[in-house]
DNA sequence: TCGCCGTCTCTAACGTCGTTAGGCAATTCC
DNA sequence: GGAATTGCCTAACGACGTTAGAGACGGCGA
């Protein structure tokens, strides 16, 4: 009883929405999604789980909390070279690492709403201002920031769900060959089995920005 | 006891891996996936739960095998106009399509594995076969595939997992004016708040297929 | 200094979930 | 006609998100 840890004795709180959102962050990249439970969570923290909705009004919060809290760890990018296509490109590189480094991050908004917190739209607002400064506007303009928005968010989601082990690589190619009457040029490309996600990102933005460019150019 | 229905008495099967999936798409569309559950599924078809588990190992299986039989209704467009553009657009617009007729089936592919049915694959093989046909090849291909897979289930898990309601509309405007000083390019053009999909769609497919095709001139 | 009050964590528990173990009837096979 | 197989059942386990309510603690007014 007078074991437990007094409340001031240390001037460390013993629970609030921030450490709680620190340890879900640490806990979701140690051990994923399917890990983090509002008991496991507590536990982390020395606490029994019901101190937790205390702080928290559910378990969704502390997910999309925690997404926010990747996209506020980096401040955006926003430097301003002139050239709208280096700053997009800066912009989204910087993104997609964000997400990278915590690959949980990628599948959840797929999934409930896009995390709309303070933090990605502080991202998001960097994203569009730059955009506005190409040129787009009205409808040119949401389209470009989907576009955009899709290919960092898709490409990232599809990166961390798809890192499967050689030996599944392998099977996968192999079942492809097997019924390569059904599908000849997946069995003889083999999409699946190029790892190279790096260059696949920078690729198909570079074909993205190419096509946003064009536009500009026709309708200035 | 002898109320219960005998197996061969009406000839259909009481219970089958086909049925089960069936009904679990039926139940998707209904309910959504969080009301997705093995009881419930085992309910709908005048079943116990456990029974399930002789045609399926796991309830990841059934959402797997239900996003596959989506793409299984309607046979992949293959048409060949000799227009790569219109043929690749054709494609994507029907894969969206059956996406949208199946909201809960966007979002399932970021969380997992992307589902690699053979249903799936044959829409996929269609795509990279049109882009070969295009012309592209290796590194090209490959980001050139993933880009535009991007897009088709990137908008639609954005345009299913957004939509919110008038009110949820207003109101998230409402708050991104009163951080107008924070967001101010949002806050006054509001990407949140057009929400034609179908729009912004076609014309973010638009700027990427006008990128592909200025890179298959460039290096023919 | 005392007692009250708001803050915060605790114990206990509810209902639901995915899944497993094992039994038992019907059908099929030899 | 007995044995094996198929395919459903009942029962139950452990884990989950969440709620109810008790009680310890510090701060504050009298």
């Amino acid at each position: 009883m007078w074991l437990r840890p007094r409340r001031t004795s240390r001037g460390e709180p013993p629970l609030s929405r921030a450490r709680i959102v620190e340890a879900a962050v640490a806990l979701l990249d140690e051990e994923g999604i399917d890990r983090l439970t509002m008991r496991r969570l507590a536990e982390r923290l020395a606490v029994m789980a019901p101190s937790l909705y205390w702080h928290v009004d559910t378990k969704d919060d502390v997910i999309d909390l925690a997404v926010d809290a990747i996209f506020g760890e980096v401040p955006p990018a926003a430097d301003r070279t002139g050239d709208w296509r280096a700053d997009a490109t800066a912009v989204l590189t910087a993104w997609r690492a964000a997400l990278l480094r915590h690959p949980w991050a990628a599948a959840v908004p797929a999934r409930r709403r896009p995390t709309i917190g303070p933090h990605f739209l502080a991202w998001m607002e960097i994203l569009q201002a730059t955009l506005v400064r190409a040129g787009f506007t009205d409808k040119g303009l949401s389209a470009a920031t989907w576009a955009l928005y899709n290919h960092v968010m898709g490409s990232a989601a599809s990166e961390t769900a798809l890192h499967i082990t050689d030996e599944e690589r392998r099977l996968g190619q192999e079942q492809l060959r097997a019924n390569s009457d059904r599908y000849p040029t997946l069995a003889e490309r083999g999409y699946l089995y190029d790892d190279d996600w790096d260059g696949s990102f920078t690729t198909g933005l570079g074909y993205l920005l190419d096509g946003l460019e064009a536009q500009l150019k026709q309708t200035p």
